[in-house]
DNA sequence: GTTAGCACTTTAAAAGAGGGAGTGCTAAAA
DNA sequence: TTTTAGCACTCCCTCTTTTAAAGTGCTAAC
């Protein structure tokens, strides 16, 4: 790592002209860090040590002549430096979110669109960033109950209850012939053979049986069995996505070419999926930072994300999104505290 | 009406400035009207009618000595003059339109999903507005079939399909007692009596068992039929959006405030589907331009909305949201031509 | 290594100048 | 009575200039 360079005091300085340009979006000084943050070294001094830093890449000139500015770089090690400690010496401020807001979730625990719709607002209306969560991926949770309804002569509608009472359907071109009495075999055999599997298993157990028993049953059996399969495949398309004004006021996009590329990638639902998708689960809390992004469309935001569990399995993330220049600390506490908090009330 | 008042030749000038400024968002001025649209009297004539029409109300000056810019009743004027031409002598191109979009949308019949999804999408793309459908209301369809499942001990998920295949569910609280049996049985009952009938008629049809037979059956058996009374409706909440940076792009738009304001007015779902139940179902093709929208946060903006029907009744909307500066001739092509293809496809 | 001092840079805001587009009015012509 | 020609006037937009403020970088002394 770079700042193993950095004595402290250079950290100090580095550290402060960060928490500074997030308080205020404007080009930090010499003379103003040394006065703010008590340094009784003269402004000279900082000025060579701001000099330091951005030949170290931490800091940023828009012009000589003006203060200085953090650079991606800075903002990373001050998220690094302060990380642990919000965590730890905030611990009751975060106690005290989770607690407000589980008692709030307690009462929509049977109904995860109101439940991820509640979430995604509070944590946007508390932070002013965007909220956002991605459900569950139906292949991490468990068959509840399906059904198989005869829509049209040549479609079937598969309607997947899982084990967090989400409900998805799936428009299925089936065999003509097939009738509704054979469909609610189907579905008895499904619901009594997989009820409280997880879907990938099940999927898996029918390919076997496919592959197994073809040689015996005929062909409309295999059908179905392929049918059935794929009616248990959902890919991810649950993203639910609260506050995009909230961004759009914020100061750092105070520009139309800021506020329309913002709405553009933010209506982006399949890039922020697919985003959302790859954070790992190992992580506690992942934070991206502006160019860390894997996204060019989003380098020049910063994403706080976490994911929420049950019994120990991670089942899918809440995250805010907000501008570089963001109040990490808040921003953390809250992701931390949020995703804490699903994670209770689906685990009650 | 207003617009008697005016005479022939007023009207035409009228009818050019709205034109001009349509094509160009700048004051229109009264040499350039002349020589645009070859008025064979000079530019001082054009500017005592100019006058006239501002003291009518029909234009606007946004300084002494700039052109003039039309106001919401000039619009209301220029729409008024082209609409039935528009239906009439581009009725080739309205053609075009509709052949090509039921072409796409003829594969997706099954899935409304995706049928409203590409609609809305297409018109967005093909303006360069907000395309937005309302899904027919489920209380003007039929019931094609329900389901009730036992979720926790506590909570019954009702499930619901209609006749048009949208599926919906509804979380409610039942009785701790029921069992999954019994809930089949009931949903049996729904079923095999109101299989194909319109959902409010079902529900009054329940509310009068209820009344009578009460005296006769047990409390659970009320309770029962009230919940499925319960299950049976559903608030109107599915409306498909599109486009919004397409707004966004537009020259009418170009300063922050209006950008934040219009993101805000569109990520407002509630306000829009409040907008278009209201709107008329009598009408072929409604316009609300402006200051005419009973809600004030859209009044910078234009509204065009058709109603999509099937077998003569109207199952819920399309629309296209726009500035006022609207170029009103293709939007209401595309908003007449997009409504009868989805009529189409619905009634094939 | 640190400080004081000072010249220098750059921006942002204010002030001024000039040009252009378009109007309103008046008096004459149709 | 309506239309036209002519002209002074208004207002905005753009470009330039000025000024003040903030902050730096450098040098020489501590």
């Amino acid at each position: 790592m770079k700042n193993i360079m950095l004595d402290e005091r250079a950290k100090r300085v580095l550290w402060a002209v960060v928490e500074s340009y997030i308080e205020k979006p404007e080009p930090v000084g010499s003379r103003y860090i040394m006065k703010k943050y008590g340094f009784d070294v003269c402004s000279a001094t900082i000025r060579n040590i701001m000099s330091d830093l951005e030949d170290e890449g931490f800091l940023f000139q828009p012009h000589t002549s003006a203060g200085r500015v953090p650079t991606d770089l800075a903002y990373r090690f001050y998220v690094d430096y302060i990380f642990e400690e919000v965590l730890k010496f905030r611990s009751a401020e975060i106690k005290k979110i989770i607690e407000n807001l589980t008692k709030k979730l307690r009462k929509l625990r049977n109904n995860m669109n109101s439940l991820f719709l509640e979430t995604t607002q509070n944590l946007s209306q508390a932070t002013k960033y965007l909220g956002l969560a991605l459900l569950p991926e139906t292949d991490k949770t468990a068959l509840h109950r399906i059904d198989f309804i005869k829509f049209r002569e040549d479609t079937v509608i598969a309607i997947v209850v899982n084990d967090k009472g989400i409900v998805k359907n799936k428009i299925i071109r089936a065999i003509p012939q097939i009738t509704q009495q054979e469909l609610n075999s189907l579905a008895d055999f499904v619901n009594s053979n997989y009820h409280g599997k997880a879907f990938d298993e099940i999927r898996e157990d029918l390919l076997k049986r496919l592959k197994k028993e073809k040689i015996y049953w005929d062909k409309i059996i295999s059908k179905i069995l392929k049918i059935c399969q794929q009616a248990l495949y959902f890919s991810r398309e649950d993203l639910y996505i609260s506050g995009l004004y909230n961004l759009m006021y914020l100061p750092d996009f105070c520009d139309v070419e800021k506020l329309r590329q913002i709405a553009k990638t933010i209506q982006n639902r399949h890039l922020l999926i697919k985003l959302f998708e790859n954070i790992d689960d190992e992580e506690e809390i992942k934070i991206i930072i502006g160019e860390e992004n894997p996204f060019e469309e989003l380098r020049n935001l910063s994403v706080i994300a976490s994911p929420y569990k049950e019994r120990g399995k991670s089942l899918g993330v809440i995250a805010l999104v907000g501008p570089k220049r963001m109040n990490y600390e808040r921003a953390i506490m809250f992701v931390n505290a949020f995703a804490k908090s699903l994670t209770y009330t689906l685990s009650e």
